[in-house]
DNA sequence: ATAAAGGCCACCC
DNA sequence: GGGTGGCCTTTAT
């Protein structure tokens, strides 16, 4: 999570989404943030906080051609995160659970051979780059609750009723 | 090196 | 319902 390394042409941009307006950030190495902000200046903080080293331009355009292929078409663009090993296995287990559905925190340690890393998974899961495409959203409590959402819980609660 | 903080869970009351 | 102890990774001292 220090940079992108090689990654050519990072740039960011902003668009409206069935969630409200999304800042997505992106190379030609894939998508490689996606974020439901306040604020586009809390966006941005977010952006040089997750990749200090990196300069990214400004180009809503194709910003604009990401979303609409992601939320109109419901395709899936090449994804590029960044993270700790630990990280990328658990947002790989994340992308395994079907859209519509549901799984627990529990099951995502259970599937990536840590059971009892229940707790480092929560944590992990809130530090998801890429919002929807990485479905975080899907993943709820044990005991049935909804469990937390970096973006707002309302927001969490939306992602899983648009899904049904 | 160490401490503190988490999108949790199981178990108790 | 609520509180507690244990678990594991990350980030900040």
């Amino acid at each position: 999570m220090r940079q992108l390394p090689s990654c050519s042409e990072p740039s960011f941009g902003f668009h409206a989404s069935p969630f409200g307006e999304c800042c997505i950030a992106f190379s030609k190495d894939g998508i490689c943030a996606l974020t439901f902000p306040e604020t586009r200046e809390s966006a941005y903080a977010d952006l040089e906080h997750r990749f200090p080293e990196t300069e990214f331009r400004q180009n809503n355009e194709m910003a604009g051609h990401y979303i609409s292929q992601i939320f109109d078409k419901g395709e899936k663009p090449r994804l590029h995160p960044i993270g700790t090993e630990f990280q990328l296995s658990i947002w790989n287990a994340l992308q395994q659970v079907p859209k519509g559905k549901t799984s627990t925190y529990a099951k995502i340690a259970e599937a990536i051979g840590r059971p009892k890393a229940v707790r480092a998974v929560g944590t992990a899961i809130g530090a998801n780059p890429i919002a929807f495409l990485i479905p975080c959203h899907r993943i709820i409590r044990s005991d049935g609750g909804l469990g937390g959402f970096r973006w707002g819980l309302e927001c969490k609660k939306l992602m899983l009723e648009w899904e049904k």
